[in-house]
DNA sequence: GGCTTTCTACGACAGTCGTAGTAGATTGTA
DNA sequence: TACAATCTACTACGACTGTCGTAGAAAGCC
C-alpha cells in the first residue's frame, strides 16, 4: 500500500559519486565527468537526476554565477553506513555479526586493511558500546 | 540505455525470508506467516511475488498434491554477499575495507561475535588470499 | 449434482527510476 | 542586433515493483 520508500537509485548514485570526487559541480561539469568515464547519457539526464537528488534532499543547489551548482548534503561514508544498516534489518534482523562475517569472509583486503580491522576489533574489546 | 538489471525488491526478500524460515512453502504459508507478522498482504500479491521469483530463478515452485510447493534456490548467505559484494562495487570502487570498517564501527556486536571476528582476521593474516 | 473454498493464470494500476526530448529564458559573440 | 550555445523547467515513456482483482479450474462437502 504505501507506496515503498524509495531511497536513491544507482543513477542517482553515480551522480552522488562525481559531486564527492570533484565536489560542487553543474550539471555541465558532472556530465562531462561521466562521459570522461565513457558513461554516455544526455545532459537532460544528469539535469533529470540532480533535481531529484535536491527534491530528497541529499544535495543543494545554488544558483552561481551562471548555473546551478549542486553540493551533495550526504557523504559517501554515511550513505554506506545507511546501505549496511538496511542490509544488516532486512536480512539479518538486526545482527550485525553475519554480515560482518560474510564481508571478511569473502572480499580481500590488504595487509593495512586487516591491520586496521584488527585495531578495530581491539577496541571494541575494550569499549563495547561505540555509538555512531 | 540497457535497462537496469533489477533483482530483487524488499517484498521479493521478504517472500524469501520466509521460505528461510519455513522451508518449502505453499502461498497461503507465506501469507499465513506474513499475517502472523502483521504484515497485511493479499494471497494474490504473495503470488506474484513467488511467481516473479520464479521467473528470476530465485525459487522453485513444484505441484505438489494440491497447491504448488516454492522452495528458495537462492540462500540468505549468498545474497548477503551477494549484496554486500555490490556495495563494495558501487560505493567503494571495489575495496571493500572500508566497507568493513563502517560495519564494524558503527554496529554493535556480542561478545561471540567479536571473537569470531577476531579468528577470522587471524585467520587473513595467514592465508591472505580467500577464496569464496 | 450444486455450492463453497482454494488455486492458478492474467491483467491492471500507481509510484519509482533511468533516460531523454522540447520549449523558453539567458548569455556570449559576430 | 541577430545567431549560437547553454541552462532550466516540464513532460514523457518504458521497465521494475508492490499490490490487487477477476475468471476459470480443482477439490471438498451437503
Amino acid at each position: 500500500m504505501a507506496p515503498r520508500q524509495y531511497e536513491l537509485g544507482d543513477a542517482e548514485v553515480e551522480v552522488l559519486k562525481a559531486l564527492w570526487e570533484c565536489g560542487a559541480s553543474t550539471v555541465r561539469e558532472v556530465l562531462t565527468y561521466f562521459h570522461e568515464r565513457d558513461r554516455r547519457v544526455a545532459y537532460t539526464t544528469v539535469q533529470t537526476l540532480l533535481t531529484r537528488l535536491e527534491q530528497k534532499g541529499y544535495v543543494t543547489g545554488d544558483k552561481s554565477d551562471f548555473a546551478f551548482v549542486y553540493r551533495a548534503r550526504l557523504t559517501r561514508n554515511r550513505l554506506m553506513r545507511s546501505r549496511l544498516k538496511a542490509l544488516v534489518s532486512q536480512l539479518c534482523d538486526g545482527a550485525a555479526g553475519p554480515l560482518a562475517m560474510q564481508l571478511i569472509r569473502n572480499e580481500r583486503f590488504s595487509a593495512d586493511e586487516v591491520q586496521e580491522l584488527q585495531d578495530l576489533i581491539d577496541h571494541l574489546d575494550t569499549e563495547p558500546k561505540r555509538v555512531r
